[in-house]
RNA sequence: GGACGGGUGGGUGAGUGGCUAAAACCAGCAGACUGUAAAUCUGCCGCUCCUUGCGGGCUACGGAGGUUCGAAUCCUCCCCCGUCCA
């Protein structure tokens, strides 16, 4: 192991510029950029994932993007397999990885590992589920004080989506989750990681993602949109689900819902660059760097931070 | 001009004499989150004071008066908005 290799980390909210300091930072340190983004891996959903197109890319190779169909399952610990990859094989050709994170759970399962939990089971989930519906969420959360006390007071009763996975972790493996956790888990070894946090103006960053939501339409989201449906794919596939395009969906044979569904667009995005700031603040060596990543200062800076790292 | 219906906290909107600083939802803010994570969930959310407590004070349900021990809730007048009749 060379514990000389390097990993940049470029981490914040949506709209924070992180594509553009990546590929600027690419273009300077001899790079090479890899998504750490839980939408940007479905092909065909392009422009409202954020995905920057070929020709924006200033012919710096893009990683973990497109890599599965909008019907397959992905999760955070296949993109931990895939990424650990890719990055052995940027750092064979020696050129420096530049990670774009808008995932925090995919970052953490990345740098921080994932504990050696079974992964899902979707007959199981289906059946608590349907316990769920029929004698109420908290249900879930008495079967899971039997089975794991600590999961369960961690776990709010209302929250039948990690309920239902710390019941499965129980039920697969026979071991609490609590206790699969406390045993730690497999972090990524060997590299030096620097880590780059963007944090723009809470109002400044706002004001972007509006604009930006208007310019993605701009760009064909809403075309892109039909034509994915006419391709056939399910509207219940789950990028369908993704912020912009639950709401683009139900747009054509209605156009006069474009208005509404561009406003519920704004505010579920700020609502997200929210939560990823909940997420990021309390991320550990954090240089963060008040702005976005397109100003030539957050990039001089982050220039700097990276040559001291 | 006449007849009804309505004006509630940032928004929608419940509440028809005390249990109401006022349901619920949304927005907003803060937070949690180890395999759905652009997901899921939690707390706070009029102002203010302190000895931070199921604490005190103040302001609040279009406006002004009134009835009442007590009013968002009842009465009177006025101002707006909507529908209908002329």
């Amino acid at each position: 192991m060379n514990a000389h290799r390097r990993l940049v980390v470029i981490l914040g909210p949506t709209a924070s510029g992180k594509s553009a300091l990546a590929i600027a930072l690419a273009e300077r340190l001899d790079g090479e950029v890899l998504a750490c983004d839980s939408t940007q891996v479905y092909r065909h959903f392009d422009i409202g994932t954020g995905k920057v197109p070929l020709a924006d890319r200033r012919g710096i190779s893009h990683h973990l993007i497109d890599l599965v169909e909008p019907d397959e399952v992905f999760t955070a610990g296949d993109y931990r397999r895939r990424a650990t990859d890719i990055l052995e094989a940027i750092c064979a050709r020696r050129k420096l990885p530049i990670l774009t994170a808008g995932t925090g759970l995919y970052l953490r399962a990345l740098l921080e590992g994932l504990a050696d939990a079974p992964g899902r089971s979707d007959e199981l989930r289906e059946r608590l589920r349907e316990r769920s519906v029929r004698h109420g969420p908290e249900h879930l959360h008495r079967i899971l004080k039997r089975l794991d006390r600590e999961s369960a007071s961690r776990i709010a009763a209302a929250d039948t989506q990690k309920l239902i996975r710390a019941i499965e972790i129980r039920v697969l493996s026979g071991e609490p989750a609590s206790a699969l956790h406390q045993r730690g888990r497999e972090r990524l070894e060997g590299y030096r990681v620097i880590k780059i946090g963007l944090m723009p103006a809470r109002a400044a960053l706002y004001e972007r993602i509006e604009r930006r939501v208007i310019s993605m339409l701009g760009f064909g989201w809403l075309t892109e949109v039909k034509g994915l449906i006419n391709k056939g794919i399910a509207p219940s596939v789950k990028p369908f689900d993704f912020l912009g395009y639950s709401q683009l969906r139900d747009v054509p044979g209605d156009e006069m819902k474009l208005d509404e569904a561009v406003k519920q667009i704004q505010q579920a995005t700020r609502q997200y660059a929210k939560r990823q700031l909940t997420w990021f603040r309390k991320e550990a060596d954090v240089h963060w760097i008040e702005g976005f990543g397109d100003d030539l200062r957050v990039v001089e800076d982050a220039l700097r931070r990276v040559a001291e790292g």
